[in-house]
DNA sequence: GGCTTAGTTGTCAAATTTGAGTACTCGTGT
DNA sequence: ACACGAGTACTCAAATTTGACAACTAAGCC
């Protein structure tokens, strides 16, 4: 699908003829690195291959006072169809994404419950104080809000929710298997002592 | 961080060698592809990378009938080093991965409601679907179903809960435009009717 | 002035991913 | 006996991303 190409393709749609630099600080400014990551590479790479493919023409370069000149590219009308295109097949992506967290975890028998305990612990606090961002980004957040932006805030709100939520669970059941555990602190060696899970193989 | 690395690292170190196509195989078997895309290239290309590199190593060229040969390869112990580190790093890797919707909706002006509610519609019955799946995915799903793996599956529920809860939201916010522009029918031209974003820029 | 820090506007090689394709073999129906 | 779909095991060119770097200017600070 390639956000990259839909993510430059929406800002010169949206705002007018714009030059590379100006597309990575809008996305600072208007929050849009909230659902979207534009590194300078991918951006200008993105930017070469479509004006090659004739879904952006430079306009004109401009130069601000002695600062490097700066090419301005416009949108073109076969750029527009592209958009269009992209759009729909991004509404079209349905699936979660993986998460390497899951990943991480599927990987950590052989890792002790202490160390475990401690990566969930901190992933709890960073998701905190990202869910607190996303409370105080409540009203009137950034200049040209608009409804659709609001719906992503609260897309993002609710994806963190739930992420507390598994991670809190997640604490839950190391705990219980720490308890466990601990109970039965004598000489036995059968069940996943510290591990969340036993290294059994296939 | 690199998953594909994750992957193929922590599959050579839970299951012993293993040749490419196993790899493969391995992953749709215990549904690894719900936290994990392996796709031919990105994994032949990260096995001769990590050869090349010294985190695994080729110990056996085997067989079966006249069935091409394959190479099977083993992990290392600076693999394993490695191993370490990337799962590290995933567990640090904490924020919402952007999700290619919400650049899809910030890209809507000019997107009549009806198209729209018609894409959400769609989306809303793709992860009813999906989340039927999870639902019934409850206990023993697949052999060697360790601890984790049900914690993984637990994950993909809960974030199902919220993408479902999210677009709930967006519907009922569309409804609520259309009865509203539905109502002032006469020859208003104010606010955003049949749109969900203000055409208004910059 | 002279220094440091931050910002501007990109470029580039190397790593990685994508998606199709290759060249087989196996099983199953007809 | 032969086609045909599916599986095996992997290759390859092209697209894309990554992350560091280049080469400057601007703005403060003492």
């Amino acid at each position: 699908m390639n956000p990259t190409r839909l993510f430059v393709l929406g800002a010169l749609a949206r705002h007018g003829a714009m030059y590379g630099h100006q597309i990575r600080r809008d996305a600072r400014v208007d929050r849009a690195e909230l659902w979207s990551e534009v590194r300078p590479g991918s951006l200008y790479g993105a930017l070469h291959r479509m004006e090659a493919e004739g879904l952006i023409e430079p306009v004109r370069t401009e130069q601000d006072g002695q600062l490097p000149a700066r090419t301005v590219y416009a949108i073109t009308e076969e750029g527009r169809r592209e958009l269009r295109t992209l759009r729909t097949e991004a509404f079209g992506e349905v699936g979660l994404r993986p998460d390497p967290v899951d990943l991480a975890l599927a990987m950590s028998d052989e890792l002790d419950e202490d160390t475990l305990r401690g990566f969930i612990e901190d992933r709890r606090r960073m998701l905190a104080a990202q869910a607190a961002q996303f409370d105080h980004l409540g009203e009137r957040a950034w200049p040209d809000q608009t409804v659709a932006d609001d719906l992503i805030v609260e897309h993002a709100r609710l994806r963190i929710q739930a992420e507390l939520a598994w991670h809190d669970l997640l604490l839950d059941q190391i705990e219980k298997l720490r308890t466990v555990s601990a109970h039965r602190h004598g000489g036995d060696t059968q069940p996943g002592r510290g591990r969340v899970v036993p290294e059994g193989g296939r």
